[in-house]
DNA sequence: AAGAGGCCCTGATAGC
DNA sequence: TGCTATCAGGGCCTCT
């Protein structure tokens, strides 16, 4: 589901929620996930503070007043919810929840804190939570990821040494995160419209101008994607419910037959499976 | 050794 | 109505 701009809007809203709150209590009601939740997870989370909800790539990372750090990967289909703890109901003595917007079904792992709860859901179990001892262990964890978009690293040179001579075509490398982290397969149709590149093109064929753009248009992507909070296209919300605006914004993403956005452009917006991933692209305006 | 493809999983939707 | 097929925002592993 959520590429790097709807994982850093629930990274806001979340860390404004759980700064310095204590865990009280975690539930494992599925731990089959991407990977396996281990028998001592509960352990690690249980009694500890939160102290920082940070964000590289898709990935969250909570970290831990005992040290350790809790990563979390939303995969495809994975949602936060946050939800707020009532009054003890007297009769039964038992604590209720206010959660309208809570999905019935998936509901794998929940992280109570004193006065609310963070449940996270996802039907299609891609998504993971993974617990790292120390910050050397959290570190090799990404070893294999490239710089995001947003980094200065990810600048000319870089991508210049990366795509040179390579056959492999461009829509592919955006996707490929040990090039570069944090695009997934929206924004990658998106970034390749504003720069007027076919997504098949391979990297070899591009000009050096060509990769300044590709640069230039991911940080704008993914920074008004960030501001907009996010895209929503299906279910994704904030942790609070809201919806993304982004997709208001898509020039190409699921715009097959549609006219070209771009001024004067008379093509039609094509839609490609390229490896198996559906890609959308001006078929006049991009090259 | 780069690059393509398969696979993990459920739900929504389309077509018969 | 109820089947079957296809597709969905990701990442890891294996094969050539």
């Amino acid at each position: 589901m959520p590429e790097l701009p709807e994982v850093e809007v629930i990274r806001r809203s979340l860390s404004k929620k759980i700064y310095q709150k204590k865990v009280k209590k975690v539930i494992v009601r599925n731990r089959n996930l991407r990977f396996k939740i281990p028998r001592d997870f509960v352990n690690f989370l249980v009694n500890q503070k939160i102290f920082r909800v940070d964000r590289f790539s898709k990935y969250l990372i909570l970290s831990l007043s005992n040290n350790r750090y809790c990563l979390l990967h939303l995969g495809m289909s994975g949602t936060i919810h946050l939800v707020q703890r009532c009054k003890k109901n007297m009769v039964t003595n038992t604590s209720f929840y206010n959660s309208p917007n809570l999905p019935k079904k998936h509901n794998h792992v929940e992280i109570v804190f004193e006065k609310f709860k963070l449940i996270y859901n996802d039907p299609r179990r891609f998504g993971f939570f993974q617990i790292f001892n120390n910050l050397n262990l959290l570190k090799k964890r990404f070893n294999h990821l490239g710089p995001e978009p947003l980094q200065t690293k990810f600048n000319f040179k870089y991508v210049f040494d990366r795509l040179e001579g390579k056959d492999k075509n461009i829509k592919n490398f955006l996707l490929d995160q040990n090039f570069v982290s944090g695009i997934g397969n929206i924004y990658a149709s998106e970034i390749l419209f504003l720069s007027k590149i076919n997504p098949e093109k391979k990297a070899k064929s591009l000009k050096k101008k060509e990769y300044k753009k590709i640069i230039l248009n991911s940080k704008k992507v993914l920074l008004n994607a960030i501001k907009m909070g996010g895209s929503t296209i299906r279910d994704f919300k904030n942790t609070s419910g809201k919806t993304g605006e982004f997709q208001k914004n898509f020039k190409v993403y699921q715009k097959e037959g549609l006219n070209c956005k771009r001024f004067k452009c008379k093509g039609i917006i094509q839609k490609k499976f390229i490896s198996k991933r559906s890609t959308f692209f001006c078929n006049v305006c991009q090259k």
